[in-house]
DNA sequence: GGCAAGCATGAAATCGTTTGTAGGTCGATG
DNA sequence: CATCGACCTACAAACGATTTCATGCTTGCC
């Protein structure tokens, strides 16, 4: 027995149109109606029943948010992000996690897109096929992944690679590794093109190990291959390659950073619960998933206006304890 | 221009009733009247609008997820596991994050109940008076913590700690440390009442401090006060608690397991991505989730039979290369 | 003072589904 | 051959909101 906006008509003494008018389109109702209207609603606690208003309006006030793998500590501060931008716009979210299936994704975003009025797609790794197809259908914001026009959110991996670059010529590193990651993912790709020319430009040797998964076992995988490479330091694709490195490194005896020094991306929190602490590039997770949110509601306000929208954050190098300068030898 | 309901009964040569029956109750339509309609569906590609169904039935085919904070690495693995169960009954989750704020916890529930069937309170913070008032109004199943006769999945505490102390009773120890978690946290309570029985049991002593947040950051605090006691072994509250006393103890230059033995609780996959890799008892976190809607589907079934039901998991000792045999000092 | 214009409100249609009820067909039975 | 039941199916009402349209009233202007 919910009360209704018939209850609050009959209490403040008018019509349910009315009623639906004060609250939701209040300058079209007398002043003196209204206050009567929202004491009654205030009253009996009225809340609008969101099936039936969407049942009407065609929205539903909810967004989906779709994630590879909420076990990757990446993705739960993107995850925050979504979660308290939404609220703040009295949106709620749908969570769906694809288990890094590719293929389910498609899927997934079809199922949801019933229940929503946009969706945001953390880092897909669907094919450009699917993707194209499945945006024809819904309103979708990308985040991490750029492809064509399609509205997206990435950070600026180029710079994030230039800064960490730099901080290892500084400390006269002269012959780098670079672990990479999936082959499929864009991030991938576009750190090892950024990391090809700026050792290029620095004169710096630039090794390419891998691919491995983005995971703490690639990083253990990659560790002894990083070893008999010769290089002075590592830059991996992520931090939790970055502590498989650091974990075996240790198991083997090699000192970090005095033998070598390790790098990682993303800076997620358990990179500053290892000893030694890792230096990483930061991205501003929950940032990212608030700006995603950003740009959904606006593609909703205005489908036209804001279709090409992207935008890139900016990345910053974290310097901890996992890198210094480069061995004498 | 969704496909609905009429346009697989104009295809399908009957009556939008008819459809509905066949679709949801396919023992009242005929046999090849059912075949008809659903060869049209297929063709069309229908899919019933949710809120409309909803409109009617009272039931949205949601359910909420509430977690203090989805950046500790606990929460995530529940979270999977809720939504993977709930996906199998063809639920969807939506998902609220409180920030660790006792107070939004209540109105977060409010908030959802709205548009959900029912609820799934992980960890819940608040206090008992607002968790009552709370559960006469939705369907609620809580996780980690048990409150009178309200619905809950937990782990078995005490059968976790008796397994940790008999591990360290084993290696030697005859003096240990429990760094405490929050005092309001049933799961502290728990297991600090479990340790008082289980040491005194095997003429242990037990020195416990705190109370900690349960992060990584008060394992660091507690660190010191940790060294100052003179014990050989420490169990902390969780593991982050417990990789920030491995931390210190890095820095402080105090050797693990030689100097002094550290054990968690919860099994988070950071414990395995330290050096030494972390002993802790596991709680299956996916599973705690997974059983919590089982239990939440119930109580939406038979509201009288399941409201009392609760349910305890087993814990799991890990064995890792934190814990070691006590120093003969 | 009369008429047009404008504004606030109410009545009713609508969204897509489920469900109670009535009607229609068919077979079997008396 | 008529009647009764069983079994399907169609019709229509309902769910709770929004929104179009119509109506009555006030207001302003000539």
């Amino acid at each position: 027995m919910p009360v209704t906006i018939k209850d609050v008509a009959r209490v403040a003494g008018v019509s349910p149109s009315t009623v639906s008018r004060a609250l939701t389109t209040p300058a079209l109702v007398q002043a003196e109606t209204r206050a009567r209207v929202e004491r009654a609603a205030a009253e009996l606690g009225y809340q609008p029943n969101r099936a039936a208003r969407g049942l009407i309006t065609g929205r539903t006030g909810n967004i989906g948010l779709i994630v590879p793998d909420l076990t990757n500590p990446f993705f739960p501060g993107v995850v925050k992000g979504v979660q308290s931008r939404a609220r703040e716009s009295d949106f709620s979210v749908f969570l769906a996690d694809t288990d890094e299936d590719p293929t389910a994704e498609a899927g997934l975003v079809r199922a949801l897109s019933k229940q929503v009025d946009g969706i945001v797609l953390c880092s897909p790794r669907m094919t450009e096929e699917d993707l194209r197809s499945v945006i024809g259908e819904t309103p979708v914001v990308m985040l991490n992944r750029r492809v064509g026009q399609i509205p997206a959110i990435t950070i600026d991996n180029v710079d994030g690679i230039r800064q960490a670059v730099a901080h290892l010529a500084a400390l006269g590193h002269r012959r780098i590794a670079y672990v990479a990651g999936p082959r499929l993912s864009w991030s991938n790709k576009e750190r090892a093109r950024a990391l090809r020319t700026t050792t290029n430009a620095a004169g710096i040797d630039l090794i390419e190990i891998g691919n491995f998964a983005p995971q703490f076992a690639g990083g253990v995988a990659a560790a002894d291959l990083v070893l008999a490479a010769g290089v002075t330091a590592v830059i991996a694709y992520n931090d939790l390659v970055a502590l498989g490195l650091l974990n075996w490194f240790a198991t083997r005896g090699v000192k970090v950073p005095e033998a070598i020094s390790v790098m990682g991306f993303d800076d997620i929190v358990l990179s500053q619960m290892v000893s030694p602490s890792l230096t990483t590039v930061a991205q501003p997770q929950e940032q990212i998933g608030r700006a995603g949110v950003d740009m959904l509601l606006q593609l909703l306000e205005d489908p036209d206006r804001a279709a090409a929208a992207r935008r890139e954050l900016p990345s910053q190098l974290m310097v901890r304890h996992s890198t210094g300068r480069a061995p004498s030898n």
